[in-house]
DNA sequence: AAATTAAGTGTGTGCGTACACAAATTAAAA
DNA sequence: TTTTAATTTGTGTACGCACACACTTAATTT
């Protein structure tokens, strides 16, 4: 009944060796005799050895530090919720001697991004998380980060050619069919849809195309009524912004506006309340204060949660992992696509993470 | 740079005391002099003291045993997932000493819940997780886990009477909301609305009647149109139950159905599947196979996930939490009221824990 | 005054692993 | 055969904390 675990040293006496020879076999670094090995691994074999991970990490000991690579919370409550993951990983890792530095660059200036990067790598980080949301940018930080041999995780934005432990984010194609699901629910007659990418800076643009194509496939394998799908490409700063987009609500054939950005659906939600057109199926992106103001007096219908926060604190919990627990990443770890609503709300905001 | 952790050693030093007077002041099991615990906590005051929660493990170094009372997972889907959870924490776990011994009832015999309840008592665990799905039997059993002290997790179904360390689980009537918002979107006209409560045997009444108030006080307070909601409560077994359900479905006026129970919502599935209506809305709950199937295929358009799989391993991790690392766990962890569609689902099959 | 009890304090060891270093063995060179 | 080098193996210590136990000093009791 009291079956202890099986110790290093339980098998060092098994093989007939000492513990030194055993620790040399389980992480093969040599200097061992053939017939020391042999006895090892046959011992080995046998029994079902499981280290014991918490005498593992007092035994390495190292206190690792932690890179984050990521927007300016400051500028955009998308990367504000972000960043508060990070925070929330800095405290809980904090114990186990693990320091997390964030490097935060500016969501507009992709020289920015490039300055924090190089900072990142002359910080010499045992590790890396990293939102690489400018493409050409980020990938000549890639092949430095992988020459230095540094682990890092992407979240948020998938940069395909880059090789990183793990990424961390959404299937964006099949988000846009989530919300054209949400779009297509309960409209029997046809009419207009508009897709609106609303950005300040159209830097993630494939981001969003990709959500576009999604939701374009969807209604054209599923819709038996033929809907016009329209899409806008739009800029905040632009001084026709407001007047482009008052033009589109004014379209009496319009029944419903996705919205592929978070920041943007708070946008067009404060122009659909302020016109009034409450018949409008409206479906974007994200938890952001506003978003979730609009979706309960009901002029946001769905919002598709990417949860950056958890994006975030997931990536580091991978990084630490890796480096504390010696513990695989998956190559991918896709979130799911929490369709959130008015009388949903609450069970998001008021629990932990889940 | 280098700068280290503080550790007991040093805060002894700081104070002129031995690291074994800092122990006694820090866990305050007494034997201290004044002089000494002002020394001490006048240290702490100034310095931001956080164990070392690995050196902290390893020192006590204690095998937990954990009791993991729920239903058979032979004999239903739902609780078969949550026993998926059950086995992935003592996967998890194992390696830190911790066991996890399941104790499985009959889920339609009251009798056994107590039987086996007692075993798990006479086991004197150290934590024990339950899903108390037998009210009446739940109550004398509790109070006997609260007289021998050992922490408890409920997960499922709630006990107000009894005082867990946490409970674990959703809210039931805005799950209801949540039902009734999902049958609600695009509903323009008026007709019948079914609230179907199907189960082997109807122990779980209060469970499910908190859902359907849930549902009727959401059309109450949030539909324009008025609808005709019709309620059910039907045993599988009844030789009656067929015609019933037929009868229902044939029911030109109705517009939708909500089923209460996730094994009721596949039963309900393969009838109207069967019987070809299309055009009713169906939500129901959680993702068992069965479930899927149906919703795949578009007879069923959505479900509300409970994640019992989860529930359960989240239970044990709040267990492990307070048990190894000292950790307070929440009084009640309520999950988010998922929402799974046909284009979100494989978001949620696919990846892990969440 | 000696013996007992109590209160307070410090030392030491265990937890299981990792790694440095010394010791022992073997092989090769002088 | 002795010396030197190379290879293999064992020992010891650190990691930070918890806890047992022994020890000191002061307060009682006999």
């Amino acid at each position: 009944m009291a079956l202890k675990n099986i110790r290093i040293k339980d098998i060092a006496k098994l093989a007939g060796v000492s513990v030194g020879t055993v620790d040399r076999v389980l992480h093969n670094r040599g200097r061992v005799s053939d017939e020391a090995l042999k006895k090892v691994t046959s011992v080995m074999e046998q029994i079902d050895y499981k280290p014991n991970l918490i005498a593992r990490t007092l035994g390495t000991n190292k206190n690792y530090h932690i890179a984050a690579l990521l927007p300016d919370p400051n500028s955009d409550p998308y990367w504000s919720q972000a960043n508060t993951g990070i925070i929330a990983s800095q405290l809980e890792w904090e114990q186990y001697g693990i320091r997390i530095e964030p490097f935060l660059f500016d969501l507009f200036d992709k020289e920015s991004f490039q300055r924090l990067a190089k900072k990142v790598y002359e910080a010499n980080p045992d590790a890396i998380l990293v939102a690489p949301i400018f493409y050409h940018e980020a990938l000549p930080i890639f092949e430095l980060f992988n020459e230095s041999g540094i682990p890092y995780v992407l979240f948020n934005t998938n940069i395909p050619e880059a090789r990183p432990l793990t990424f961390i984010g959404q299937n964006l194609y099949q988000s846009g069919r989530v919300g054209a699901e949400l779009m297509h629910i309960g409209q029997h007659h046809s009419g207009t849809l508009a897709v609106l990418h609303i950005d300040e800076d159209i830097h993630e643009s494939v981001h969003l195309l990709e959500k576009e194509r999604g939701f374009r496939a969807y209604f054209k394998e599923k819709s038996k009524i033929d809907f016009n799908i329209v899409d806008f490409t739009l800029n905040v700063k632009d001084p026709t912004f407001s007047d482009r987009l008052k033009t589109l609500l004014d379209d009496p054939t319009l029944k419903g506006i996705f919205v592929s950005t978070s920041k943007g659906t708070a946008v067009a939600a404060s122009f659909l309340a302020q016109f009034g057109k409450r018949e409008i199926r409206m479906v974007g992106y994200d938890m952001l204060d506003e978003n979730l103001k609009y979706l309960r007096q009901g002029t946001i219908d769905f919002l598709i949660n990417q949860n950056p926060k958890r994006q975030a604190s997931l990536g580091i919990s991978h990084l630490v992992n890796y480096l504390m627990f010696k513990k695989g990443a998956p190559d991918t770890d896709l979130f799911p696509l929490e369709v959130i609503t008015q009388q949903n709300i609450d069970s998001y905001t008021g629990s932990g993470i889940h």
